[in-house]
RNA sequence: AGGGCAGUAGCUCAGCCUGGUUAGAGUGCUCGGCUGAUAACCGAGUGGUCCGGGGUUCAAAUCCCCGCUGCCCUACCA
């Protein structure tokens, strides 16, 4: 042990003891160590490696290494790997920028696939070297030498083979889809792609008439934001349920017309149609079923401007009415304009109807035919509304606005459209992927909820890309028949492949140039398409490993946005493959937010860089902080100023563990067990207080509620060893070196810090393994991260703890009742006051109080007084319910003393016709106003102030040393150091005088040469003043 | 629009599951005290429409319903 100094420089700390972990090459050591134990199984969410981790990824990373190290400590195997997101279209829009292009046909004309790729490679691997320094920066221990990368050969042929099986099990397929389309990007995007890119624009509303074929006068009313898809109107879609209304409309010219709309609407829609519609009268003359309507056959209001739709009309099916639960009464008309082509919902109906998908647009978002062909689609809207007007199909036209997709790349609102594209068939699974989730334990526990309920909208999952840099999908078809092949590993590749190419790495353009044959004959050519991004993490659980079977990770954290995204990707992949669901415990965190609770971003310039927290304040701070600023799940608004509470916090944990080992050194310290003969009851009691706190904290950590486990702590540190413990053992410490009290209390400090360092590890490593290098003996182990946490239960004493809370509450009260009377803790309390009810404490630690407390007696008894009752409202409630005002009326009635006496005499007292048993009520003893009197939770102490002479001089005396110490402090003296003193202005007898000397380590002289100098003046509790010259002398060697 | 979470002192948060009459802690500010581990600590004061409105109950921060606000997720409601 080596003496400690205070003014602690926590970053200078952590340094040197990653320094430490690194020369030593104690992760490995620590992972060797575990290596038989029984395993435990985490899998890293793969953060995307955009070049720099925020507090987020940085809280995310502490979190897991907090739980692994606590893992470890338990004796577990733990299988760390971290993981990388590595590609995808952000590192490809960054490429491109380093490029400076920014479209498709740039990257293939001017640039070339492969330099294309080989640039997203290394811009990914780069990044990861960052991000990787930086959670290293964090004390974050993971196996980042075997860090699984989706660029990987291994990892992509996982893929391959997980589609394979998909494949083989039914669940893969080609299908026609409505997908997002950029118009100036010319690609489709993922539906995580267009997450938070939804922003309020503004669109025409228009309200259309579609007259019925059979019927002249009669319309249907619809509802559009997107006048465009009426180009593409296949159908109109009603809800099967809702009532219809045939609304008679008497127009300007005595013109009669219908028009159907949900009855709901009636009134709303002909507010709008009036704007532009003279309408003298209507009435609804007819209510039908929305089932009643099916099959209606209408003319499309664009027949003639679109060659077509004049074709579609033939087909029995088109341009009749459809059902479909989707339809809403909420807004429109309660009638939907259905393009197929241009829809999600659009086109399941009309899959269900058999109408063709008709998609009229090319990449740019032009009209491929009709009128106004080679027209983008939205400057076509004020067209079409013209010429609906003209045909006198417009009943009303006004501006929407609405909230709508955009590219988060280029922020052109995105649109719809049908194409050809790759499916995982969820749909078919999705029960089951339901029914799994329930056997999650989940934290907490209602993300079950929040994730069944994401699950249950989900569709079949689009995993195609029609980009660069992603696994290729490994997808071969036929040219000449058109049949496609699965393939499931690159030995299967290379025995089938007709060509020679190198299939070192599996990118494109790689492996667009292998060629199979096909059964037919035919040469198979592969789709151009990579996956997408969250197929890879997805396969995280195994691919990981390099596994071809599922292992379920023992537990899994993420923040609260992957809930619907890797939470469910990775379960989606594990379902379709193993038919379960790959985690047992899943952990759901917030977000860390600025100062005021807004999301930290560039725009806002508000963002708060690990780096820097960590310069400053030092890792363990920053992760302490982290890990206790709140509940995991809720979000963190970050402050400096808490983040200065943990450093304080850790100050005077830093202090603590100074003080003891600084003495302990003074003395020449060894921990010894024989020491623990002589404890006494408070240092029975903290090492009660550690072993039960280790208890609580590790079902904390199995959990894992980090805050309890933080905040558990910080109450151990602040209130039972700062505040209580070494106070209690203060003047233990001053005494001669072989006292074996203050060996005992040397002892208890010793094996209390150890147990608390080995508790604080997880979420401080550096510190705990800095005070751990100072503490240990030669026998124990290297690190602290090689101890194992276990817990003392022999030494749990549980009445004592509450004991000795009761002790703390009296001293206190005490210091409190001091304080309202200005009768300084120096001088002594001639007597206290204390109730019947504590009367075991006081004979137990009755010299805790007294030493504490500067009294002299304490005298047991029931203060007599008047006494007044307090009804027990919780008891009442239980017997007499609603009876319960009336029964406390009651009690109130009669004398509090009388009740008294007859409840301790009868046990049951009947009044006003009700039993009132002791547990009703609690009386209370009023303090007449001249007795001093200060309560606490088992009732109050009386303070008896009698002003002797003798008490007097010993608070001077206390005075006097007080002072004396604080100009030792002034002069930066050394603990051990002895001085000279000269004193006037107050006298002491011999043996007080000696007792000073004792106390300062000074000899009083009559001539001293002074180095330091004061006069003071003191007042005693009866008024006398006193003017104290003191002259302090430095002792030379 | 639907789902989840949150709203309590100037600020950060406990308490709510399991209802009990004086709603707590830390921090901030004011005043006083203590101190040879502590830029620490202790005490007093300051500070609250427990988001709003209804309901259940003898009793609601707590349970129920309806709203409002914020965050996240889902969503082409045409």
């Amino acid at each position: 042990m080596e003496e400690v100094k205070t003014g602690v420089n926590f970053r200078e700390m952590d340094l040197e003891i990653k320094r430490f972990w690194e020369e030593r090459d104690i992760y490995r050591k620590v992972k060797k160590l575990r290596e038989h134990g029984p395993e435990f199984y985490f899998v890293d969410g793969p953060p995307y490696c955009s070049g720099a981790i925020h507090l987020g990824t940085a809280w995310n990373k502490i979190i897991k290494d907090t739980v692994l190290r606590f893992k470890r400590l338990q004796g577990y195997n733990v299988l760390d790997k971290p993981g990388w997101d590595m590609h995808g279209l952000p590192i490809e829009v960054k490429v491109e920028e380093e490029f400076k292009i920014n479209s498709k046909k740039d990257i293939e004309k001017k640039i070339g696939t492969e330099r294309f790729i080989e640039k997203c490679k290394e811009f990914a691997l780069r990044n990861k070297e960052v991000m990787e320094r930086q959670f290293k920066n964090l004390g974050v221990w993971l196996d980042w030498e075997n860090a699984y990368m989706p660029i990987e050969r291994d990892y992509i042929e996982t893929g391959w083979w997980t589609l394979k099986k998909a494949h083989e099990k039914g669940l893969l397929s080609k299908d026609l889809r409505v997908v997002y389309w950029c118009p100036r990007c010319e690609t489709s995007l993922a539906e995580h792609e267009v997450r938070g890119e939804y922003r309020e624009v503004v669109d025409p509303s228009i309200y259309v008439k579609f007259r019925l074929k059979d019927r002249e006068d009669t319309y249907l009313i619809i509802w559009t934001t997107t006048p465009w898809t009426l180009m593409a109107n296949m159908l109109v879609t009603i809800h099967p349920e809702f009532n219809y209304a045939y609304v008679k409309v008497t127009l300007e010219g005595e013109v009669e017309e219908y028009w159907i709309v949900g009855e709901p609407l009636v009134e709303d829609v002909i507010e709008k149609a009036k704007k532009d519609n003279k309408i003298k009268d209507y009435q609804v003359v007819k209510t039908v079923k929305g089932r009643e309507l099916e099959g209606l056959k209408y003319i499309t209001p664009l027949l003639e401007e679109n060659e077509r739709l004049r074709e579609f009309s033939k087909m029995e099916r088109v341009h009749t009415v459809a059902l479909g639960e989707h339809v809403s009464l909420e807004e429109g008309t309660g009638l939907v304009h259905t393009a197929p082509g241009f829809g999600e919902e659009d086109f399941e109906v009309g899959k269900r109807y058999g109408v063709p998908v008709y998609s009229p647009i090319d990449d740019r978002g032009r009209y491929t035919e009709g009128l106004w062909k080679g027209v983008f689609v939205k400057e076509a809207d004020k067209y079409i509304i013209e010429r609906l007007r003209e045909k006198g199909l417009l009943l009303a036209e006004g501006k929407i606005k609405h909230s709508y997709p955009h590219c988060w790349r280029c922020k052109t609102p995105l649109l719809f459209r049908a194409t050809e594209q790759w499916f995982l068939k969820i749909s078919k699974i999705k029960e089951n992927i339901i029914e799994q989730a329930r056997s999650v334990h989940w934290v907490p526990s209602w993300v079950e909820t929040r994730y069944i309920n994401g699950v249950k909208y989900v569709g079949d999952w689009n995993i195609s890309r029609q980009r660069y840099w992603g696994i290729p999908l490994p997808i071969w078809v036929c040219e000449s028949c058109g049949s496609y092949e699965v393939i499931g590993s690159v030995k299967e590749l290379e025995e089938r492949m007709i060509n020679k190419v190198d299939l070192e790495d599996l990118h494109k353009p790689t492996v667009d140039k292998v060629l199979l044959r096909c059964h037919c004959g035919g040469v198979m050519k592969r789709v151009p398409d990579v996956l997408d991004v969250w197929f890879d993490s997805g396969l995280a659980p195994y691919a990981s490993m390099n596994l071809r079977e599922l292992k379920k990770a023992d537990f899994i954290v993420e923040g609260h946005d992957q809930v619907t995204k890797w939470f469910y990707s990775q379960h989606a992949l594990s379902a379709i493959l193993f038919n379960d669901v790959p985690y047992k415990k899943c952990m759901m965190h917030g977000f860390v937010l600025d100062e005021k609770g807004n999301k930290m971003s560039k725009s806002l310039g508000n963002i708060v860089n690990p780096d820097d927290v960590v310069e400053e304040y030092g890792a363990d701070i920053l992760r302490f902080y982290l890990l206790s600023a709140n509940k995991v799940w809720e979000d963190i608004k970050f402050s400096y100023n808490e983040l200065k509470d943990v450093r304080s916090l850790f100050n005077t944990l830093w202090n603590a563990y100074a003080f003891a080992v600084n003495y302990m050194v003074l003395d020449n310290f060894q921990p010894r067990e024989e020491y623990m003969r002589y404890l006494r009851d408070e240092d029975r009691w903290i090492i009660s207080r550690i072993n039960t706190l280790t208890k609580e904290i590790i079902e904390d950590l199995e959990i894992p509620h980090l805050h309890s486990y933080t905040w558990k702590l910080r109450d151990f540190i602040l209130e039972d060893l700062s505040r209580w413990y070494i106070r209690l053992i203060r003047s233990r410490t001053w005494r001669e070196s072989e006292d074996p009290e203050k060996l005992s209390a040397y002892q208890t400090l010793y094996y209390v810090l150890m147990k608390l360092i080995l508790l604080l590890s997880p979420v401080v490593p550096h510190i705990s393994e800095k005070i751990y290098q100072n503490l240990k003996t030669e026998e124990m182990p290297e690190s602290i991260f090689m101890k194992s946490i276990t817990v003392d239960e022999e030494y749990i004493d549980k009445t004592l703890e509450e004991e000795m809370g009761v002790v703390r509450e009296i001293v206190d009260a005490i210091m409190r009742g001091r304080d309202r009377i200005k009768y300084t803790l120096r001088y002594p309390l001639w007597r206290i006051i204390l109730p019947k009810s504590v009367e075991d404490i006081v004979k137990k630690y009755g010299h805790i109080i007294k030493e504490q407390g500067n009294v002299r007696e304490i005298e047991v008894a029931e203060f007599q007084g008047s006494i007044s009752v307090k009804p027990n409202y919780r008891e009442l409630g239980k017997v007499f319910k609603s009876e319960v005002p009336k029964v406390v009326e009651a009690i109130k009635s009669i004398d509090p003393q009388v009740l008294k006496e007859r409840l301790e005499k009868e046990g049951v007292v009947k009044v006003g016709g009700y039993e009132i048993k002791p547990e009703y009520v609690d009386f209370k003893v009023e303090m007449p106003e001249n007795i001093v009197g200060v309560e606490f939770s088992r009732g109050s102490v009386y303070l008896d102030v009698k002003l002797t002479e003798d008490i007097i001089k010993e608070g001077l005396m206390r005075e006097v040393i007080r002072r004396i110490q604080a100009m030792r402090k002034d002069m930066d003296l050394d603990i051990e150091e002895w001085v000279k003193i000269k004193m006037e202005g107050v006298s002491f007898d011999r043996d007080t005088l000696e007792y000073i000397e004792g106390e300062v380590r000074g000899k009083f002289c009559e001539e001293v040469t002074p180095d330091y100098n004061k006069t003071w003046e003191i007042k005693t509790p009866d008024n006398r003043r006193y003017k104290v010259e003191i002259a302090i002398e430095r002792i030379k060697e």
